[in-house]
DNA sequence: ATCCAGGCATGCA
DNA sequence: TGCATGCCTGGA
């Protein structure tokens, strides 16, 4: 199989891409530390990190492959002129220094929705172990590279599953948010997922073209409108998932940085910070938030007795 | 053993 | 508007 080129002008940087908290659903091969496997909508991908600019891609479906890829890596990004902008003081200088070839993706939309459900209160392996347990129980199994791989569900793979099925699974208070949001899912998602996914879907449904294309401002109440979703899950599916770059999430571990570097008061509020973000870093808001959320955890102790 | 975690919904001032 | 509290589970 001829593998996929991703040749990229600036520094690509994969296991800081993968590992930096924006993605759940990623596999380090057994014995090759440039090679991650992705699941990515009706596909699996390997992917090898050839040099500092180029990936190979191969995939057990090439169909569409292209453009897939293309939406996924952020082809179109201009990654210098982003971290220009971002590069507004010595710190910031320092952090981008330190994450340089981290970039953000462009997942899809259901299951970021649902990753982002279930983080709340949570940590990134128990997120993790929630999401490949959904995958691994209703998901498509994929045989490639002689391993086994499962899809993430399918909103219609989903459907007969219940509540009492997400308890079991260990989703705690979250299995109702999960279930509500398969059950009805809102017209603004459907359409999203129906407009990644082209070659499905040939049947319209036409009570489901109504719904304008949300954006901004009306997209992130319509997500806050999901039972389970507030401010900082909005933020995240916005980012991750719309690829709405001008976000800037706000957890408890941005909160403390902004606290510490951009704040006399040690109290700001969560809207502040997230209103701060914005003002420093524009419409690439989103990226100054991931380049600082991965550097904050891997370099810096925020008082958090954490390597 | 408590305590709190990549928040949210609710109730109360 | 802003703040306190409970929420499932599980790891420290």
């Amino acid at each position: 199989m001829i593998p996929f080129l991703l040749k990229f002008h600036e520094r690509y940087d994969l296991r800081q891409t993968l590992e930096c908290g924006q993605i759940f659903r990623f596999q380090k091969h057994n014995n090759d530390a440039q090679i991650y496997y992705i699941p990515l909508k009706d596909r699996i991908l390997k992917i090898f990190q050839k040099n500092d600019h180029i990936l190979e891609i191969t995939s057990n479906k090439n169909q569409d492959l292209k453009p897939i890829l293309s939406t996924f890596f952020r082809l179109n990004d201009d990654y210098q002129q982003i971290q220009r902008r971002i590069s507004i003081d010595s710190l910031m200088g320092k952090i981008l220094a330190a994450t340089n070839g981290l970039h953000l993706l462009k997942q899809d939309v259901f299951e970021c929705t649902i990753s982002f459900l279930l983080s709340q209160c949570s940590n990134i392996p128990r997120i993790t172990r929630n999401v490949n347990n959904l995958a691994e129980q209703f998901g498509t199994p994929i045989n490639f590279d002689n391993q086994q791989f499962y899809l993430f569900p399918t909103r219609e793979q989903l459907l007969s599953v219940s509540e009492q099925q997400y308890v079991e699974m260990g989703f705690g208070y979250r299995a109702k948010y999960i279930y509500n949001f398969v059950q009805n899912t809102p017209n603004f998602i459907k359409k999203a997922i129906n407009l990644e996914n082209p070659s499905k879907n040939h049947s319209k449904n036409p009570s489901e073209n109504h719904s304008e294309i949300l954006t901004g401002i009306e997209l992130n109440q319509a997500l806050q409108n999901i039972q389970g979703v507030g401010q900082k899950i909005a933020d995240c599916v916005q980012l991750f998932g719309f690829g709405d770059l001008s976000y800037f999430p706000v957890d408890t571990w941005m909160r403390k940085f902004m606290i510490q570097h951009y704040f006399n008061d040690k109290k700001a509020s969560i809207k502040a910070i997230r209103q701060k973000g914005q003002d420093l870093f524009g419409k690439w808001a989103g990226y100054a938030q991931e380049f600082i959320y991965h550097y904050a955890r891997s370099y810096e102790n925020l008082n958090n007795s954490k390597s």
